[in-house]
DNA sequence: CCAGATAACTTAGTCGCTAAGATTATTAGC
DNA sequence: GCTAATAATCTTAGCGACTAAGTTATCTGG
């Protein structure tokens, strides 16, 4: 292969990745969640709820999301609302919301993901084990450029303007929507 | 390799692109509008204006956006205030705005992205040329099934509940933000 | 010309977010 | 045990971006 038939085989993936895939994604994630009859921000949090492996507190999804306390009240009011979670106090420590998905969730967004799920498989066959994990190992790598990348903006931009009241909660680390922090 | 590391392999693929890099993309491109000073969905507009290959009208970045004349009237009015964008009536056809990136806002946005290029560069250097095409093999795959999938999911919404007003201009088809339409 | 279609803007209302403070529960010091 | 400090969530006020509906300006076909 040509240097120049590579770099432009480079550029491509970078297209793809950076801008194809990720509006893709976004849009995605927005019909999931409009298919649900919730706000993408609720959807996210469900997937946080659902996926952790213990339970998770209010609190938590406020750091997880980088969104406010009063944001994530509003974010389990929804969810409840719509059925997909409910809110217990934590008997150990009453102060504490525990969060939970409800029964019937996973049964009620797993159809959503069910064709995607499907055609991931279809796909995935199409690609010798070898590919399959070159594919992997450049994802993982992508992973850790973005989390890099991103971490290094954050850092640029709080220490260029260092003005405003920039103390949100505890430097919320994963922006997930909603506004700008700077007013 | 064995089927059962095969297929905790293609799951692994599926959970970091599903969740992962769609999480971090999205947080990226957020970090990127808060340094513009500017709302992700007015950095995604900004981006169809100067990525197109001929002036875009208001109206196209309705229909490209899915997002109503009146979000799009408000978006074009932040753009300029921000000075990364200005207004031109079409000459030929007066109704039409034209949205023209201003000539200073590469200068003012690459920036932001040359440390991801940069990185990306280096990254494709540890793949050889079989890898890279593998990969974009992969990534263009799954832009298509993404499309086919989100294409899917609007339809049967739109084709199962069927009541409200849901007549918003031309069948918006690439939501990037805001609210659901069912209200 | 004039009626209807089309493009953008305007306005009113809604929703989800932030920031600040109130409320309730826990923990530590004395 | 009482008090103060701390912690977790909820409440409130205000704001910004969005939708829906209506307005204005322009174009197009009879």
């Amino acid at each position: 292969m040509t240097s120049s038939r590579r770099s432009r085989l480079v550029e491509r993936i970078g297209v793809q990745l950076g801008r194809e895939l990720s509006t893709r994604t976004i849009v995605f994630h927005q019909t999931v969640a409009d298919c649900l009859g919730i706000a993408a921000t609720d959807h996210k949090c469900l997937g946080f709820i659902a996926e952790a492996d213990h339970p998770v507190t209010a609190g938590e999804l406020a750091t997880l999301t980088g969104l406010t306390s009063g944001a994530i009240t509003g974010v389990i009011d929804r969810l409840e609302g719509a059925g997909l979670a409910f809110r217990e106090r934590d008997p150990r420590d009453r102060r504490r919301v525990v969060v939970t998905a409800a029964p019937t969730a996973h049964e009620r967004v797993a159809p959503l993901f069910e064709g995607l799920g499907r055609a991931a498989l279809k796909l995935a066959s199409r690609y010798d084990d070898r590919e399959l994990e070159v594919v992997e190992r450049y994802l993982v790598d992508c992973l850790e450029m973005m989390g890099e990348e991103t971490r290094r903006l954050q850092a640029e931009r709080l220490g260029a303007q260092f003005s405003s009241s920039n103390s949100s909660s505890s430097g919320g680390p994963t922006r997930v929507g909603g506004r700008s922090a700077s007013r």
